[in-house]
DNA sequence: TCTGGGGTCCTAGGACCC
DNA sequence: TCTGGGGTCCTAGGACCC
């Protein structure tokens, strides 16, 4: 704990809806959710004007949709949410090197080297400057993006955390070092964190709903109902004891990768051709985050949501989708057999690498020949009775890389037109002999390294989207090109049509158009190239005098 | 039309070794 | 020939966060 509060715990404000309304005019001011649109989809954020109608994060989609009727539902697009996330974070670090991203959207900062003497005279004068500071921060967030940011400024990470939670959104507030018992006793448990609702509910049962009341119990009946460590913890918490630091180069343990299906799995053939999907996904992740790990882990969920996991471990790394594939194939029956007891039906599969190693970079070049050996490597038989499936899935793999390459090689002007030529290009895979090719790759982990620098890989409906990409399915949210009229957004499709709705984050509210969904002059756009150049665009606006 | 996808951390039991 | 205690690794599951 420090004499002033220099740890802010900045958040930006119902993150990946706020950059929908930048980038689509029309939807501002109006109800935004945004997450899985399918039938078995949750939402992953809603929008302040959403929130009014009841509709939350985790809610299932179709509650929100009874709820909401009308409002906007897209799919994420993480590419624009990384853009906007990258500027984000680097204007925290022109402020201070120590910057511990949690998320795409959320970062502990230390600022204490910008506290002067004069501002530890007492706990005003700390408060006014961490203000200041702060203050500053969010003004330059919106101006760089257009994004409000809510800011706590506190002594320690727990109660930072919590004061930007407190005045959401656009908020700002400092607790003065020595006022934090009194700012955090009235609240309830649950605003603490780490505190769910699991132990929400044990503490109540013991009498604490908030924490002036956990503070009442003494540590061993802590110890007693939560654990030995998180009892501990929780007995400190409660007293706002907390002096971690705020680190900025924590490691990353464990990478997954699963999907959730929008019917059941019921053939045994189907889930292990599905489960090598998401090996092979799993696999150009790895490749992407430089890692390979010795614990191979496999996740099945059942229609019940009974769920399951098994894991093995091997002598030494590895990132060889043989390797993992083969380790899944003797898992998957036991698994199956566990989640599907009482219920038939796989509604779920997944599966990850832990213990996590760095991997020996030494030769970016033999990556690009095992990615491009992982595509014959599947197993011909497992596709045996769906050869189309085949080709799409193969697609998908190649375009992963892709589509990264263009978030990198957007950084350096246009490229927008990359990721809608390779979307709608139904020719051959890529030519290995080809150096251009070669080259993707290499660019893929170079481009990777900004991101990993703030922050974790955006998560990976990259599968899905890319899928739909490689098939030519429009999905809510995208961003498309029109070869007549121009750019937009992809507002709904269907029965062979799609409508669009033509503006870009730059222009006016736009019109409705219902095209073909075979027209051939509509194109999908990389979301991240988008991003890029509305971003470049405020620049320059912001620039002129 | 109920429940995503990416993570982190903790616990508890069993195996194994000393 | 009844059983000990600690440390580490592995596995499975659960709580929690965004």
């Amino acid at each position: 704990m420090r004499s002033v509060p220099s740890i802010l715990h900045v958040d930006l404000d119902a993150f990946y809806a706020s950059v929908e309304q930048l980038h689509k005019p029309s939807l501002r001011g109006k109800p935004v959710i945004v997450g899985g649109v399918g039938v078995r989809g949750v939402v992953s954020t809603a929008s302040y004007e959403a929130r009014a109608f009841g509709v939350h994060s985790a809610l299932a989609t179709g509650i929100a949709r009874r709820r909401a009727p009308n409002a906007a539902y897209l799919i994420p697009r993480f590419g624009a949410y990384q853009a906007y996330s990258e500027i984000v974070m680097g204007l925290m670090h022109d402020l201070s090197p120590l910057v511990e991203p949690l998320s795409l959207d959320e970062a502990f900062l230390d600022v204490s080297h910008l506290f002067e003497p004069g501002d530890t005279a007492g706990p005003e004068a700390g408060a006014r400057r961490a203000r200041e500071i702060a203050g500053g921060l969010r003004a330059r967030i919106k101006d760089a993006t257009g994004l409000t940011a809510s800011v706590g400024a506190a002594s320690s990470k727990l109660v930072a955390k919590i004061a930007s939670d407190a005045e959401k959104p656009d908020g700002l507030v400092v607790v003065e070092p020595g006022a934090e018992q009194a700012w955090l006793d009235p609240l309830p448990v649950r605003a603490l964190w780490g505190v769910g609702p699991a132990t929400a509910e044990r503490l109540r049962k013991i009498g604490a709903t908030t924490v002036a009341e956990l503070r009442t119990l003494t540590r061993q009946e802590l110890v007693a109902v939560l654990g030995t460590s998180y009892g501990a913890s929780l007995y400190a918490i409660a007293r706002g004891l907390d002096d971690r630091d705020v680190s900025p180069d924590r490691e990353l343990k464990s990478v997954s990768v699963e999907d959730t299906f929008a019917e059941d799995l019921l053939d045994p053939a189907t889930i292990t051709a599905e489960m090598d999907r998401l090996v092979t996904r799993l696999s150009s992740r790895l490749r992407q985050a430089g890692r390979s790990g010795r614990t191979i882990s496999i996740k099945v969920r059942g229609h019940d949501f009974t769920t399951v996991s098994r894991s093995e471990t091997t002598a030494g790394p590895t990132d060889d989708p043989a390797v993992i594939r083969a380790a899944t194939h003797r898992m998957l029956p036991g698994a199956v057999a566990a989640a599907t007891q009482a219920v038939p039906g796989v509604r779920l599969l997944g599966v990850g690498l832990s213990s996590l190693a760095e991997w020996a970079q030494l030769d970016l070049f033999a990556a690009v020949e095992e990615d491009l050996l992982d595509e014959d490597d599947l197993d011909p038989e497992m596709w045996a009775d769906d050869d189309a499936e085949t080709n799409a899935d193969t697609d998908t793999a190649t375009d992963t890389a892709t589509d990264t390459d263009a978030v990198a090689d957007s950084a350096s002007g246009l490229g927008s037109a990359e990721g809608a030529g390779d979307a709608s290009d139904p020719g051959p895979g890529p030519d290995p002999a080809d150096p251009a090719h070669i080259a993707t790759p290499v660019l893929t982990v170079e481009g990777e390294r900004s991101p990993r620098q703030f922050g974790p890989l955006p998560p990976g409906t990259r599968g899905a989207v890319d899928a739909a990409r490689a098939e030519r399915r429009f999905l809510p949210g995208q961003d498309v090109d029109h070869d007549e009229f121009g750019p937009g957004w992809v507002q709904g499709a269907g029965l062979g049509r799609v409508t669009v709705r033509f503006e870009t984050p730059w222009s006016e509210p736009g019109r409705i158009k219902t095209l073909r969904a075979d027209d051939e002059a509509l194109h999908l756009v990389d979301s991240a190239a988008v991003a890029r150049e509305a971003l470049e665009r405020r620049e320059a606006r912001r620039a002129q005098p």
